[in-house]
DNA sequence: TTGAAAGCGCTAACAA
DNA sequence: TTGTTAGCGCTTTCAA
């Protein structure tokens, strides 16, 4: 059983709200011979308040919840280390909540995020293309959490918090731009989820990088994936069979999938094919062939979010809801060539 | 302002008690009518309980801890959604505690995880070679949570739980003998951190192997990473310097940094050099010459974890401490050949 | 400077 | 079948 205020206080023969008042770090109005007795008691039973009877009454925890879809994307994990590393330093702890990509259970569990007793909520789900009616109920799920709520994409949710978002359309455009530069006029685009959010995105960037060029948008030359390495894997012999001279992969992963059946097929890269990825995660520069790619500053972004996410958390003056954009820069490696 | 069971209570015109009763999954002596109107409202209201309240007097909250090193090792990032997937399709969420390389720290987080309220502890960190008395301050701290802990190591710790294993020393065995059996003598190892113990073990599989083959130990041939990628990067051009001719790497990731590395000096794998890695993750697969590493049944693993931490959690007869093991396999791919 | 007491939202023993 | 009540561990008035 663990100590309790009030074996101190029996210890220390005093009150057990002198106890509270003399561990509170708050203006004590407890003599300085009582609370350093009652500090010394407390260290010696090595005493841990017991957080579910402080935020009981505080109406508020030293948790924070988080929302995503698949940290096994070195994208996500290095974001999500990041925020927890700032958070962590402040006696917060991250609760993780993944998700599959399916809107019904996303307020399910919801309900179940804010039965948690989270003090802020961080959601760095893909957001999808949803329906008025999943967003005026997903936004009032939100509502009722009551708390500061962060997003990685623009959800138009009506609590205090920032929209983190990220100029994917302007990444398409500078991938795609960077192939026509280079002379190739059949670009193929292996894409991720047709219903996220940042997938329509990109593929914005893209067609106006084409349109920009006069080259016709030609939707054949777009495949679906979901951002899996995997599914770069599976549509490579699709987009080959377009006869495209270079391919713009929406992340990076699918693009490790592109090389990996290219090797299969025996088709170069860059010689028969270019390719562009998204992310720049730490592998894309080990392949033989290190991948050209669009870069995401993911270690200032998830810093941003974890100090955000506590100076949400403990200002008391209420800052509404902000925006905060991020760009992104290509980087030129070895996939791509002129043609 | 949440809606309380009091609200509900007021609303139904019955006590707090019936509601709570009613709304319990536990056999109800409620009447079915009552029930039902509580279930009702309840439900109008989107009434969610208040976990503080809940687990301040069940002493037992819906929230596991787990603590790692590094999420961003998609060996560890696997883990744990696999953990999380078992976990949370029972009303269960991880709290995450992520720890740097210092046996002072970890007391002082598990004072923090301790204060967190948690049902069990699951203890995914590297273990570390402990001083006897750092290692008694561990347990200490470990018995004081009071709770079941699970570990991916052997730490001995004296409270209910399971030690899962994996049997490393066996993998480094088997990743050196191939290599001999390809006809290779001078076999480098690029090490991970000295003072882990899976280092150590894998280490000991290593020179059994060579033992084994008459090919004596060579100290001058280890030399010891952080297993990065960044650190297989920096130590390629260290233990090329000693004519080897193959390289068994601890991990992956610093595999992948020799890759790279090799790339940038014009070495060729596997026709100037053989490497092995360790952990089998997805893009061991990609690489132009797809990695041979030593593959762990991750999935299997968190599997088992997610499973039994529930088990430790919900079953009342105590189970004590047990060991489980899992079993390395040769996946042979293409950087390794014969000489 | 300190203590008594109320109350946070909920559960469970005991009474009715 | 339902209500009353005590209490989980803590904070915070208010009174001494």
């Amino acid at each position: 059983m663990q100590v309790t205020i009030k074996d101190i206080a029996r210890e220390c023969g005093v009150s057990v709200a002198t106890v509270s008042m003399a561990l509170s770090s708050k203006k004590t109005r407890v003599s300085e011979k009582t609370k350093a007795k009652v500090i010394e008691v407390a260290r010696k039973y090595n005493y841990q308040p017991n957080n579910a009877a402080v935020s009981l009454v505080n109406k508020k925890s030293k948790l924070i919840g988080i929302v995503f879809n698949d940290l096994r994307n070195t994208h996500i994990s290095s974001l999500f280390m990041e925020i927890n590393n700032v958070v962590e330093k402040r006696g917060y702890s991250l609760v993780c909540h993944i998700i599959e990509d399916d809107g019904a259970v996303e307020c399910d569990l919801l309900r179940n995020v804010g039965a948690g007793n989270i003090s802020a909520l961080i959601w760095a789900k893909s957001l999808e293309k949803y329906t008025n009616e999943e967003k005026k109920k997903l936004n009032d799920a939100i509502l009722q959490l009551d708390v500061p709520v962060m997003t990685m994409d623009n959800y138009g949710f009506a609590c205090e918090g920032t929209d983190v978002v990220f100029d994917y359309r302007q990444g398409g455009y500078i991938a795609t731009k960077h192939l026509i530069d280079y002379g190739h006029r059949r670009i193929g685009c292996v894409a991720g989820k047709k219903n996220y959010q940042v997938t329509q995105e990109r593929l914005e960037g893209y067609k106006m990088a084409l349109q920009e060029a006069g080259i016709s948008y030609d939707e054949k030359l777009v495949v679906y994936g979901d951002y899996t390495m995997n599914s770069g894997y599976m549509l490579f012999s699709y987009i080959m069979g377009k006869k495209v001279t270079a391919i713009f992969s929406m992340n990076d992963e699918m693009a490790f999938g592109i090389y990996r059946a290219a090797r299969m097929y025996g088709v170069s890269i860059p010689e028969e094919v270019s390719v562009v990825g998204f992310d720049n995660v730490p592998f894309a520069d080990v392949m033989q062939v290190p991948l050209t790619t669009i870069g995401i500053p993911v270690e200032e972004i998830g810093k941003y979010i974890g100090e955000r996410t506590m100076e949400l958390i403990e200002c008391t003056e209420k800052k509404g809801r902000n925006v905060r954009e991020y760009k992104p820069q290509l980087l030129l490696r070895g996939s791509t060539r002129k043609i």
